[in-house]
DNA sequence: TATGGTAGTCAATTTTTTCTGACTTATTGC
DNA sequence: GCAATAAGTCAGAAAAAATTGACTACCATA
């Protein structure tokens, strides 16, 4: 079955649009933590040292369109939104963690 | 042994190191290429439509920098340099590869 | 000596990304 | 009703990355 849609916005589609999904400043970073549990908006503020509210926000709602988080909204006491990562971006993980072993040697150079 | 050398110019260092190497417009066509063959500057160019001297230029610097690329200077005839993938920078090709297929499965939802 | 090919560099500009600080909305506690 | 906390948005400024066009250097051939 031959696709009939024409794709006139798709990239050049190599592994730029995952690559996308993964670059920004706080993105790697972000993915990470993701890992370790749900993350909170504040609270990555300050896991984040050096990050400002827009840029983090950004970063989330890419990654969020990228289908890599999910953002729920807790109705609590407090009320609060998590950002959890979804099966998608669990399978950035591992190209993350490959990353971090050459980085590892990259940086015992230094 | 402890390493002793103050390193105070190491960055955080997880993933960060091997993602600045492969990101920019044009590094990831770049390594790609390259793993098909010893790549050459104006031939370069041109499989690469839209981009500029310059900035491949700095990509190809920085590849060579990250020891991703390897540059050699081959003295023929007209004289021509060329760029081949390191082994450090066939460790990094899976990564893009698994890119690949998780922004082929992007493209398909589009 | 002029022309052409290869491989760039450099300064100035444009575009993109990130940062800052002020402002907003929703809900809870006093 | 008023302040506080959580999770943002928005416009403008600053910083970083990419683009442009002119220029350089090397070698070879006509």
């Amino acid at each position: 079955m031959t696709n009939e849609t024409e794709d006139l916005t798709s990239p050049e589609c190599p592994a730029e649009e995952t690559l996308k999904a993964v670059t920004g400043k706080w993105k790697p970073m972000i993915i990470r933590l993701a890992l370790e549990g749900p993350l909170r908006f504040n609270t990555l503020l300050k896991q984040l040292p050096g990050s400002n509210k827009e840029s983090v926000s950004n970063a989330l709602k890419d990654l969020e369109g990228a289908g890599i988080l999910i953002k729920n909204v807790i109705r609590l006491k407090p009320l609060h939104i998590e950002y959890t990562l979804s099966e998608k971006g669990k399978t950035i993980t591992p190209i993350l963690k490959t990353m971090e072993v050459l980085s590892a040697q990259a940086c015992a150079k230094l």
